[in-house]
DNA sequence: GCCTTTCGCTACGGGTCGTAGCGTAACTCT
DNA sequence: AGAGTTACGCTACGACCCGTAGCGAAAGGC
């Protein structure tokens, strides 16, 4: 998650404190409520965590690296219970996902970081691996689901699957986000049956293609 | 656009130059191109323009203000020429869209103020009327050439349309950002006719809810 | 006990912010 | 033509944040 998994390192010497970890991990999600993203300084985090600022700077390279693990841990929140229709499915993790997009921590903080991705790979990877594959996870499970139960085809070309995968988590999340941050509307039961039935009522167009 | 067009003022004094409007706006491009949004500082596009910096904070209040106006001017680009079908105009703005996302001024600085404005009204209300309002009116017209066409039905509950057209903004503009921002992959003509099938095909399950 | 690494602390140069003050330039109104 | 008003470029300023260096002390492995 964090610097600590350096595999050359941590052999020898006196160890990181865990404690110090979450603490400023915490530290980290508490000052972006307050002060929002552009505001929080490390200086800031580092005192409320009761660490010296060196300390972070040991751990995380800079204030986005910093962001993004501390609001990853939010996402292991979202799951994707069975509710017996691939339209239930649907609508309930959508729900869960724009009342994540809701806190204000995440508000202000998911946007940030990708602006800042977009001119600095290692981060765009980082959030890649700890927040965007933990999402996509969702529609992966929820298509098999949905195959098993008779309400999509099986899988014929698995570039076609692979490339529909990547759009209906696109399209999901994109939308998601789109609706909440950009709209500044609520993701409310009858936006989400909306969304839900253009895309189960979409997926057999797509399928159709091939 | 600016903070120009302010009622009580400019009546009597020495007028604001117009050059220098459009010398920053000019240098603010050039700036997220070669800095990028977080690097950019007011003094670096002072410098730039050939004007003190002073005069940028005549007109703006911060960075924020400062680069929606910048950008905000290359949405005019975008156009909906009546290409016959439903999905050949879907097709067409989503291209024309994903190509004013891959330059640098957008890609850098179009997420960073959204973000920014999750925690500043005044600046979410700039960028709803000078860049989401001006993509939105392309679903309007797109809508009403599919009905004219008899590609989708006349409208019936007048609320039922609205919430329609919000979601198709939401759904295509935000599969976009998400796809060429987040996932970092290429919205090609592939992708494109993935989610344009996807969306008339959506379109009668969504007109079906009434 | 020795070595290594982390810890908190202090201090630093460098950079940006947003504002104030100055004299000058440009335009309006009388 | 002159007075009044506003914008301009320039300089300087205190405040803040950055990221790093150096210190002595603490906490582990060998």
């Amino acid at each position: 998650m964090c610097s600590r998994t350096n595999p050359r390192s941590s052999r020898t010497g006196r160890p990181r404190s865990p404690e110090a970890d979450t603490a400023i991990l915490k530290a980290t999600r508490a000052a972006l409520v307050e002060l929002g993203w552009s505001k929080l300084t490390m200086g800031d985090v580092a005192g409320r965590a009761g660490v010296a600022k060196t300390t972070l700077y040991r751990r995380w390279a800079n204030k986005s690296e910093l962001v993004v693990d501390a609001v990853a841990v939010l996402f292991d929140e979202l799951e994707l219970p069975d509710l017996g229709s691939l339209q239930a499915d649907i609508e309930h993790v959508v729900l869960q996902f724009a009342a994540l997009l809701e806190r204000p921590e995440t508000k202000t903080a998911l946007m940030a970081v990708v602006a800042e991705s977009t001119r600095d790979a290692p981060l765009r990877e980082r959030i890649r691996a700890s927040i965007v594959d933990r999402q996509k996870r969702l529609v992966l499970t929820g298509r098999r689901r949905a195959q098993e139960r008779g309400e999509l085809p099986a899988d014929r070309d698995p570039d076609a699957v692979d490339a529909t995968d990547d759009l209906i988590f696109d399209v999901i999340a994109g939308a998601v986000v789109h609706r909440a941050l950009v709209s500044a509307e609520p993701v409310d039961e009858a936006w989400v049956a909306r969304l839900s039935a253009l895309l189960v009522g979409g997926l057999g167009a797509v399928a159709a293609l091939g």
